[in-house]
DNA sequence: ACTCTATTTCGATATTTAGCTAAATACAAA
DNA sequence: TTTGTATTTAGCTAAATATCGAAATAGAGT
């Protein structure tokens, strides 16, 4: 729970997680979508991993991360349990029409 | 929302929150619930004051905390909402019987 | 075997954090 | 006004974190 909080805790790491609810997407791709320089987000990364709300795969020469949303899902349900209050999924963000 | 998931990423202000969603109580008795020093529990609720988490009045020599609830809740909504889901309140904790 | 691209590891530095003891403050009570 | 109780501030150390540029690694393509 302390590592997921800790993780959440920094927003470049929060948005990190919001553009993998979109889709998967490689270490270059999400690195471009922020200042920092990318050793700083492979750290961000390593952050998000070692609290098991990413994983990777290796994809050619890229490493392609995806969220893990059942950890955070629950992550949050217990930590909303503790506090009264229930969660429950309401959408899935749109897929690209194809 | 950076401060606030700072201030739950510790497991010992977690479980502050914890107890002040029973009631309220004073600064002294909180640090009694724990191994350490009272005054690493004094930093730990100026965390937790920062992040809006909790406030104080002040009686007597006593400080007395308690949990903003709303604040807390507001947090949770938002991020909740980032991710697709809802969040709402279940119960609040028996308060004592008179 | 090179070379290019993608990503991570290394090594350095600066900042933040959690913890402590000792000292200061605030207020009550004698 | 001195004493006692509750809490915070000050000053410190050790460990963790965030950041960088440079170097190392892994794979693909030539």
């Amino acid at each position: 729970m302390s590592l997921i909080f800790k993780a959440l805790s920094d927003p470049t790491r929060r948005r990190v997680l919001e553009m993998l609810r979109q889709r998967p997407m490689s270490a270059g791709d999400l690195a471009a979508a922020f200042q920092v320089s990318k050793p700083t987000m492979s750290a961000h990364f390593a952050v998000l991993r070692e609290a098991g709300l990413i994983a990777s795969e290796k994809q050619a020469q890229s490493v392609i991360y995806h969220l893990q949303m059942s950890v955070l899902e629950e992550a949050m349900l217990g930590f909303a349990q503790a506090f009264g209050w229930q969660l429950h999924t309401v959408s899935k963000p749109d897929s690209s029409p194809d």
